[in-house]
DNA sequence: CGATTAATGAAACTGGAGTTCCGTTATGGG
DNA sequence: CCCATAACGGAACTCCAGTTTCATTAATCG
């Protein structure tokens, strides 16, 4: 009569466990980037990781829960972040570094295929702004650093600025379907590092 | 044999074609704003649409196919633009008017499925690049008025800058979550205002 | 190391999404 | 107005995504 306990894998989250993980979020990962979202097929998914596909149902149930379990995987792993001195060089470091990741046909279709499945579910949503928070918080520091240095005026929301580097650069890759290139980047970049020092993003209110 | 002739609906595109069309797109819109794409199923559109399920499937087929069609109609429906006289007037009337479509808990909805069935389907996705196209075109003039008046340098290149106006708000929609009010809004119109009048947006090449 | 039981996985099962068949409706041309 | 047939729609069918069952394997604790 008692509760059920808690989710499948988290009683014994070691040895066999941690390996179906591990082997399923790559598969998926795979999965996605191949054949999108729309086409995402558990059982497919269980086969390339060397799975039962019992287990992948019962951990993940859906295609959005197994993408939002991605999501909190791929937050953890951060990439290590330059400093070049200035703000429009950190930034221009920002935009090549998610240009080149949303160029590459692996990860540009993954990118894709996390956002689609994070407009379909709440969860997956959650999972999804928290992996961009992580990223966001990481980079912020450089604005911080511009505004020490007096670059860029006090009061500037830092979150905000790294923000305005990757919008551009998202917008293309969903709606606009432009060219990803290194001149994107640069623009986008230079863009947003403009707007800053201009105070576009002082915290609060907006120019008048 | 002889060819399969064309597709259905286009030889007799007039009368209960038209009907079925009108009524399936309009019920397809309301069931992408309340399911999301994941849950789309075309049989629920027929019974909403008061239609035969056999007949969605022959004409669309497949949900992103449905998607298309939905996407093309959607382009044909323009919305009026407004002028205000300055460049930050008028892409604050731009950025408003994207908040304000974004920010309805029905159109909003409503995009992200569409953006995400894009992800989908390369033939979803040109007619998601035309929709955009559609719009961007609408709203560049603006930008070359504010070239023609000297606030923007010669060589703008004017789509980007009404891009510039909407990414901010698409990023917020789909990856930060971040709130979606008039301040958003204002805020991406001053930031591409401030970095167009800059020279961030010049043809061909990124500043130095 | 051995007992307990969480977690996995193969196989059989089920429901509904998508298809096929064919009779009915009504458009567009003459 | 009438005919040929494009387009629609109900019903029966198929097939596979997702579920259930239960035996097997191995993680954790003593």
């Amino acid at each position: 009569m008692g509760s059920d306990g808690a989710e499948p894998g988290s009683v014994r989250p070691g040895g066999r466990t941690a390996r179906v993980r591990t082997a399923v979020l790559r598969a998926a990962g795979d999965a996605l980037a191949e054949r999108g979202f729309a086409h995402l097929d558990l059982a497919d998914i269980a086969r390339r990781a060397e799975v039962g596909k019992t287990t992948v149902y019962r951990r993940w149930g859906t295609a959005t829960g197994l993408v939002a379990d991605l999501l909190a995987d791929m937050a953890e792993q951060s990439l290590p972040r330059t400093e070049t001195g200035s703000l429009l060089g950190d930034l221009r470091a920002n935009a090549r570094l998610v240009q080149r990741t949303l160029a590459d046909p692996r990860q540009g279709a993954l990118f894709k295929a996390v956002i689609a499945a994070a407009t379909c579910e709440a969860k997956t949503a959650e999972a999804l702004h928290h992996f961009y928070d992580v990223r966001v918080t990481e980079w912020a520091p450089c604005v911080q650093q511009a505004i020490d240095r007096g670059e860029v005026p006090e009061g500037t929301d830092t979150h905000e600025v790294i923000r305005a580097v990757s919008a551009p650069l998202y917008y293309r890759l969903l709606t606009s379907g432009g060219p990803l290139d290194e001149d994107a980047a640069d623009q986008a970049a230079a863009a947003a590092a403009t707007a800053a020092a201009a105070g576009a993003y002082l915290r609060g209110k907006e120019l008048g």
